[in-house]
Parts: C-alpha cells; structure tokens; sequence
DNA sequence: CTGAAAGCGCTTACAG
DNA sequence: CTGAAAGCGCTTACAG
C-alpha cells in the first residue's frame, strides 16, 4: 500500500517524491505514528462513535506532532459532502447584502466551513446556473436569498437534498427553513409612522423592483388605503438599478409630477441619500416641504443633512442566525423554528 | 468494477442505489456511452494530447446525451488541482473591494472558476490562517492584497506553488506578479493639485492606516515639501475605521488643531463624504474657506454637495485584469509584463 | 469499540 | 493516438 512511500524522502523534501504522492501527510501517516487504523484516525477526529478515549489521546498527540490537517477534496469524494458552504445573493453592490454576507461568513468560519458566493444578478437565469454549477460541488449548505426563483431553480434545490435556508423573507412554507423580517409590515410600518406625522400625499419611489421591494409597496398601500390616503399615481417605480443618482432623478420626477406631494417614502437608503443631496441643491426644504424616508438603514443616513429617516433592517443578524440554522441542519439536527422573524426597527430621524 | 451499479436502477430514480453510487454520471458511463476508455473521455474534455477528432465527437455526443459533468472533488484529488481561485481582501465594508471582487469573480466565473473569498480584517494573523486554510483546498490560483504580510504568509504562498497575483499596488519584485497603480504617485499627484489652485496648508487625513494609505501619505508629504509647504502637524493619523462618522469627526479635529488650514485631503472617499457633510452642518464653505479631496471615487461622491474631487482609482480593471493573468499562469503560461500599473486619474470637482 | 476491504470519480505515469 | 493499472486521501458499509 504504502511501497512507494517507503522508497521517499520525507515530505519536506521537494521534488524528490516517486509515484503520486503530493508530499502531504496523510491519515496514513498519522495511524501509522498512533499505531492505530486508519479509520479509527478518521473516527477520531470526526467524533463520530465512540472511540477509546486513550486512542483518541493518542490520534491527537500524531496529529499535532505530524501537523496533520484532512484533505478536503478526498473528504469531500469519500462523504459525498465538502465543506463548503453555497450563499447566493442578488448583488454585491448593496452594502445590504455585503453586510449579510461579512456575518455569514465570519459564523461559518468559525466553524470550519469555507463560502463559495454566487451573485445572480436578480437574474433567475443566472440563479439556476449558479446553482446548477454549486451544487457540483456537494456543498454542505446552500444560503439563497427570498423564495421568488425559477421552478426549476427551486426544483435543483429540493433535489439536492443539501440543507438551505433562505434569507430576508418571512414564510410559513413546511419543509423549508427561513430567516428574515416581513417586508409588507416594514413597508406599513414606515408609511404609518408618516401618516402619524400628518402626511397625507405620500409618494412611494422604487427602484430595481426586486420582490422584496414589490412587499414593500404592497405594505406601502395597504397603509395608505386604510388611512383613505392611497393614490396610484403617487408611486413611481423605476427597474433600473438602486443608485444616489438615481434617487435624486426620482425626486426631481415626484416632484414635476405631483407638485403637492408632502412625503416621499424610497425604497433603499441610497436613493433616499440622494434624495437629500438633491433637495439640498434644489434648495427644498427638508422636512418642512417634503419629509423623506428611506429604507435599511445603509452607512451615512445618519450622517446626512438632516438625518435620514429610515428602517433599521437586521441583516447582520439575519446572517447570524442563517450560519446558525444552517450548522445545525448540517449536522442533522432538527430546528424548532424552521422560520424565524427577526422584525425591524422604525428609526424617525430628522427627515420626517 | 461497475458491477454494482449494474444492480442499481437509473441514477434518477431516488433512494434507490445500492452500495456507494452517487446516482451521478461518472466519467465511466460517458466511456461507455461511446464506446472508448475513460481516459480518452478525459483527454477529450479537458483537450490535453490530441484525441482522433471522431473519438471527440462521440465523447460529446455521449456527454451531451447523458448531462455528464465532472466532479470537481474527484477532479481535485485526483489532480492535486482544484477549480477553485482563493482571493483575498482586507475588508467587504470597503466598496472599493467589493468593486475588485466583483471583477475577479465575474471574469473567473466565465471561465470556469469559483472564487473563494477571504476577509483578512488587515490583520496578519488572521491572514495567515486564512492562506493556510484555503491552500488545503488545493486552489487553482491565488489572489492577495498588496504585499505587506507576515514572512510565515509570504513564504505559505512562495512554496505551495500556486499561481498567485498580487493587487492594488505597483512593484518589481522578481518572481511575483502583481496588477495595481503607484499608491504613493497618486497621493502626491492629488497633493500637488492641490498646491496648483493655490492652496498651501493642507492637511492629510486618514483612517485604517494600512500599508496602501501610508503610502499615499509619502506621496503627500513629498508633494508638500517639494512646495516647500510641509508641516508635519497638518497629518492627522487615525488607526481607527474609516466610515462617514469619522470623516466629520477628523474634520472637527484639524480645523480645532490647525484653523488655518485651507485644505484637506482625505485617505478615502467615506471620509471626505463625511466631512462634507459636517461642514455643511457648520456652515463652513466648501471649496470657498476650505477645500476637500478624497480618495477612490466611491459611489456618491458625485453627488455631494458640493461634488467630491478625487481620485478615481481602476479596481475593477484592476480585478479584471488580475483574473486575466491569473488564467494565463493556471495555463501554465508565462506573462510578459509580470508587474501591470493601470494608473489614475485625478478628478477636480466642485469641493476644491 | 475497532478494523479489513472496497469504493468515491477522476488523472497520472507507463506502455505500446 | 489509445489504454490497463494504479493511485489521489479519505469514508462507507459490513463484520466482529
């Protein structure tokens, strides 16, 4: 088994290896130098069964001395499972889902899972392929981000078999695992607390129109319509991507087009920021003339001029708790809350 | 060898293997769908030594029929060889790296290869554990950040052999490959617009401190003293985090230390955002009683008031080009411009 | 609680 | 240009 091996210098020793060997210490190795199999090495160091606590003693003891670590990709073609985590998000330009994506990470990490990120682009296309291509891989878990995806995309995921949890939404689904806040009801929530202020035209403006901010809107009308204030020509929807510039057109755009609008509601922090920048130039007054609100409460709105008034979305949280579920679904234990509202926070600042 | 997939019933039917089968099609099965040896599949698909132009096409026939693809963890063993490109960034809350990651990962994605992303948080040990963690998994290529690290990190990637590119800074170092622009160049250049429209206390504020923003302080202080106009009191060094607080805070810092100032420049954009602000909340006129310069061109300095200067630095060419060469090193190819710098641009708006 | 055998799905190293 | 054999470094499935 080990022939060739007897006929090489050690590891160290550079280019001086016969057949295959890659220089590594390998389990071998270490149940060679603890006088045990090699699988009882593999049982050790894994945890699974019982193993005599002296062996076990004596498996480390080789391993720390040898400075032995598993090689993934045999693990990985043995178990039929890496540890590699998949996380899907639509975009890494939104500092919202970089910061759900940094507490991911760092949860993950620690706990000896390596991430493997997939930007789709809010492209159900792109999702599947990313998704079709990952799955390859026999990651030990899948992150996506919602539930809004191609059939087949959600097809691939459910026949895979490999533990998910889907992120940013709210559900009820059974058989699914989730983690996140309900739009619909932050969306409400900041266009009643503009209603409690005395505001009464009050526009929504939204851009990418993704699925998370359609719930938004959605929230957005049901609050207007029960305060008898709701008027379809006061939201302005825009597909194009989320941006300060664009926040600053979309205010210039309210504003010709409904003069007497006395709020605007945005769908993003970073068009609302822009929102305030333009104001400041156009010299409107903010929030005697227009009150503005905005949504996630991204870096800077509280820097702004007058601060921006927003909500206070957990997605670090989110990230958190979705390592969390994810680990304990990995290890085959069952979750008691397969879905886990984290809520929201209104944060009325100077802007409203 | 096959005899207990002969046992088994198609790979789609679930549940239903026997022994170990994966219910994946292998290599074996495609070699058998075309009648040849499963080395020549694997010489075909991966067009190492030629292979009779018929034979290609029947391997692609079968591969096509039956959905073959291969796996990537049999791939990597068996190869010592993954599909993978380990990159690593001192942050995500940067949007200057997100800018850098996104490049690499589209133009590595379309070739075939996942990234897999390290956050090192500047800290050299944490780089370190990340370098030898990410080696295991056997990475096609590398990618790091600048060239400080601990010698233990720089001789990790000297002796694993793995193809690996340096970014964001300019070198001549024999033996590395690198892709950025001269740091130190482009802080002077800044400073020395500065010092042709007429300014001549500026200060240079910054955050971080890493290696790349010392040396844009180099470039500053040389540009200063060559003027003649160099005061060691005017550099405002904090370690602490750079964010749109701190920018309003350091902003307060040098006009209370040195109120003659007439301009500064700040390390990155998020600062001088920041110190806009707050100076449109005290009222002191931008560019008139004070300029203020950034560094990076983040999203949104254009829209400040008034619009940021900057410098306008090429991360994503940067990532672009870094996985281009990258690809050309896993191709075992040699570069013939081992050190690339894609320059600067500096950027006068309204602020200065 | 421990182990000998076989296998995961590819590629390398030798031959011809 | 093509192939039979062995191997990459682990874990699964069976036994005891």
């Amino acid at each position: 088994m080990s022939a060739h091996r007897g006929e090489t210098t050690p590891a160290a020793e550079r280019g001086a290896r016969r057949r295959r060997s890659s220089g590594r210490v390998t389990l071998q190795d270490v149940a060679q130098a603890a006088g045990v199999s090699p699988i009882t090495v593999s049982r050790a160091l894994r945890g699974e069964r019982a193993v005599a606590p002296d062996l076990v003693a004596r498996v480390q003891a080789a391993v720390d001395q040898l400075g032995y670590v598993p090689d993934p990709a045999a693990r990985a073609l043995a178990s039929s499972r890496s540890s590699q985590v998949a996380v899907l998000i639509p975009l890494l330009s939104n500092a919202l889902f970089v910061d759900l994506l940094d507490a991911v990470q760092r949860s993950l990490l620690s706990a000896g899972y390596q991430t493997l990120i997939g930007v789709t682009h809010y492209d159900p296309a792109e999702e599947e392929a990313l998704l079709r291509s990952y799955l390859l891989h026999r990651p030990a878990g899948l992150i996506v981000t919602g539930f809004d995806r191609s059939p087949a995309a959600a097809g691939l995921i459910a026949s895979s078999a490999v533990p998910c949890v889907h992120v940013m939404e709210t559900s009820q689904r059974e058989g699914v695992y989730s983690v996140g806040f309900s739009q619909n009801a932050a969306g409400r929530a900041m266009s009643e607390a503009l209603l409690a202020r005395g505001r009464r035209r009050i526009a929504f403006a939204a851009a990418q129109l993704d699925p998370r901010t359609l719930q938004r809107a959605e929230g957005y009308r049901a609050a207007l319509q029960a305060a008898g204030c709701y008027d379809p020509t006061l939201e302005f929807l825009d597909p194009a991507p989320s941006s300060l510039a664009l926040g600053g057109a979309l205010l210039e755009r309210v504003l010709a087009a409904a003069p007497e609008v006395d709020a605007i509601f945005f769908n993003n922090d970073d068009l609302a920021q822009g929102a305030l920048l333009a104001a400041l130039r156009l010299g409107i007054k903010v929030p005697e003339r227009l009150a503005v609100a905005g949504f996630n409460d991204l870096t800077g709105s509280d820097q702004m001029l007058p601060p921006l008034s927003t909500v206070r979305t957990p997605r670090s949280e989110i990230g958190r708790e979705a390592a969390a579920m994810l680990l304990k679904l990995m290890r085959g234990e069952s979750l008691a809350e397969p879905h886990r509202d984290l809520g929201f926070e209104v944060l009325m600042r100077g802007s409203c």
